[in-house]
RNA sequence: GCCCCUAUAGCUCAGGGGAUAGAGCGUUGCCCUCCGAAGGCAAACGCGCAGGUUCGAGUCCUGCUAGGGGCACCA
């Protein structure tokens, strides 16, 4: 009995009593909010349609209440209806009806908690695209690890996702970048506007290293070319082995140079231009984006003939729609919030919809503390926390899991020395420490004797467990819900409840027999339960990016 | 000046109009003679301020205060 069943159960009862001229003419709804009460007391669903409704139908919500809840009593599966309050419906499904979701959670497997919302949808996800200018620094790092679990999150629902990366390899921060790596080769102080981090020097070494041109002997224009060269091709390694060692695998790495070198920029800003949305003043070319709710036209072509770093923006975007993305989805920090604007004109300007073709999920930047000291991070000044160092300190699962159980709306406080010292303080073994116990406990039962060879679910009978099967029947809407609003971190929150209920379950109702006891069939039927909660955790785990360990 | 985000327990954070506001960590007190105590039970501690909308507001709206971020022919 899902919340669907019950709200057309109710839609159909409606109909009923209104046909009977029990209830006035009112309009029928599609449906009626069925809910998880906050209380374990106030039943297993609520529904406040008696609340919503009754003004509709002449009546008030008590009397409509009482009317539903006598039809509603007979149906089979609900093992009674209370009238609460001003007027829920507080409804509890009998041991057997709830009892059933043990096992058709564990015929699902890997399929329970997926849907079909986005069916059919194909997605471009574009996350992290940090400056190949330096290694990933804890903004980037929060990113990966949210964006590479809402593509997961998506891809339940049925999405066809491409998770992308902008590989910012063109224009003045990558020749500052270069000129920084030549001034260290040589010995010399990073230049003004240059970087200044320790790993510059490092990168300058091994590109030496790395190639048998005697780079220093250039004069200095050509051995900035090859820094430029072979520095971004370095950091591009780097930057996607580190990556991958999170766990986090791209499809696409999109660089931006090769927009300028296919042409595709003068041909997006001659597609603007015929579309009537170009225009040139003061020497210099424009987007006329004021017409589509930015606040300012932007500049695309300089009066100096180099392209504005929008220009970028612009045809990579049009390649990302002819390449058969109906959603566009770019996940930036909030230092970029102020771009979002001229985005979506130019999304508009094309002739798409801001919103719907292109979608720009804002997150706030991550504080780095120490000690609870605020650190300022700075690639230029060189006080960066890698993903490196977070995986170095905790691991990935735990660091992964620590960014991506908050909403990317708030601002997250990362203080490093604490996490080195007390990893035991992050949530993710709590969840995994139940997967774990899952998994022993399937191993005892094994040894034991105790196996699914039999089901019977009204034996599901205890608090504990009634409690449990509720959260676990959850699930779908959980997953629905983190990929319709974009919040993975849904997910996490969630497996945690079902860690929480399960560790009260295992304290209350064995699923091995005492010993000297015989193995009965609640016990069997306790072992279905148990595989169920373990599929429920390993698949949240899983959506982000998170190891489910048979032992810890 | 304008724009975005945030303000909930000692700390880090959930809570997308419903009933008694939750979790982890921390504090205090209990529970290992049977599936791992990385666990459970109990206690204490809470929605920045002021209005408004609603039968009902932590949640929606307005104003204020505080914190973070942003407002280029930079990328």
């Amino acid at each position: 009995m899902t919340p669907a069943d019950l709200s057309a159960a109710i839609v159909r009862i409606i109909a009923a009593l209104q046909a009977a001229g029990s209830l006035g003419a009112g309009e029928l709804p599609a449906e009626v909010v069925i809910e998880r009460p906050k209380n374990r007391e106030h039943g297993d669903w609520a529904t406040n349609a008696a609340l919503q409704l009754s003004k509709a139908f002449g009546t008030n919500p008590r009397a409509f209440a009482e009317l539903v809840a006598a039809e509603l009593r007979s149906v089979s599966g609900i093992a009674s209806v209370d009238i609460a309050g001003p007027g829920f419906l507080n409804i509890t499904l009998d041991a057997a009806a709830a009892g059933e979701l043990a096992k058709a959670i564990v015929e699902s497997g890997t399929g329970y908690g997926t849907g079909t919302d986005l069916a059919g949808q194909k997605i471009n996800l574009e996350f992290v695209s940090a400056n190949p200018t330096g290694p990933i620094h804890m903004g980037g790092t929060r990113w990966a690890a949210l964006g590479d679990s809402l593509a997961r999150v998506l891809q339940a629902q049925g999405a066809e996702v491409t998770r992308e990366y902008y590989f910012n390899d063109h224009g003045a921060q990558i020749d500052r970048f270069a000129r920084s790596l030549l001034a260290r080769a040589r010995g010399l102080d990073a230049p003004e506007d240059g970087y200044g981090g320790a790993y510059i020097q490092d990168i300058a070494d091994r590109v030496l290293a790395g190639t048998a041109d005697d780079i220093l002997a250039l004069p200095d224009d050509q051995a900035q070319e090859k820094f430029r060269e072979y520095g971004v091709e370095l950091m591009f390694g780097e930057i996607r082995q580190s990556l991958h060692d999170f766990g986090v695998d791209f499809d696409v790495f999109f660089h931006e140079n090769s927009l300028y070198e296919s042409g595709a920029v003068p041909k997006a800003i001659e597609r603007l231009r015929e579309l009537g949305h170009i225009f040139e003043a003061d020497g210099a070319t424009w987007l006329r984006s004021t017409e589509f709710g930015d606040d300012r036209d932007r500049v695309i072509i300089k009066s100096d003939g180099d392209a504005a770093y929008i220009a970028g923006d612009i045809a990579y975007y049009l390649d990302k729609r002819s390449r058969g993305f109906d959603r566009c989805i770019y996940m930036l920090g909030a230092d970029h919030h102020g771009y979002v604007p001229r985005m979506m004109a130019l999304c508009a300007a094309f002739g798409d919809e801001p919103g719907v073709n292109m979608e720009i999920l804002i997150g706030q930047l991550v504080n780095l503390v120490r000690n609870g000291e605020p650190v300022r991070m700075s690639k230029r000044a060189g006080t960066v926390v890698t993903m490196e160092d977070l995986v170095e300190a905790v691991g990935v699962d735990a660091g992964r899991y620590a960014l991506a159980r908050s909403s990317a709306n708030s601002m997250l406080d990362i203080d490093l020395e604490q996490l080195t010292k007390k990893s035991n303080d992050n949530p993710v073994f709590y969840v995994q420490y139940a997967h774990a116990r899952t998994r022993q406990v399937a191993n005892n039962a094994v040894s034991l004797g105790v196996d699914r060879s039999e089901f019977a679910p009204e034996l599901l009978n205890h608090a504990s467990e009634s409690e449990l099967l509720a959260k676990l029947s959850e699930f779908p809407r959980v997953v629905s819900q983190a990929a319709e609003f974009r919040e993975p971190h849904r997910v996490a929150r969630y497996i945690e409840e079902v860690a929480g209920s399960y560790h009260r379950w295992y304290d209350n109702c064995r699923v091995t027999p005492l010993s000297g006891n015989p193995v009965e069939t609640i016990h069997r039927t306790r072992l279905w339960l148990n595989e169920a909660t373990g599929q429920v955790i390993r698949n949240g785990l899983s959506m982000l990016g998170v190891g489910a360990p048979e032992r810890m």
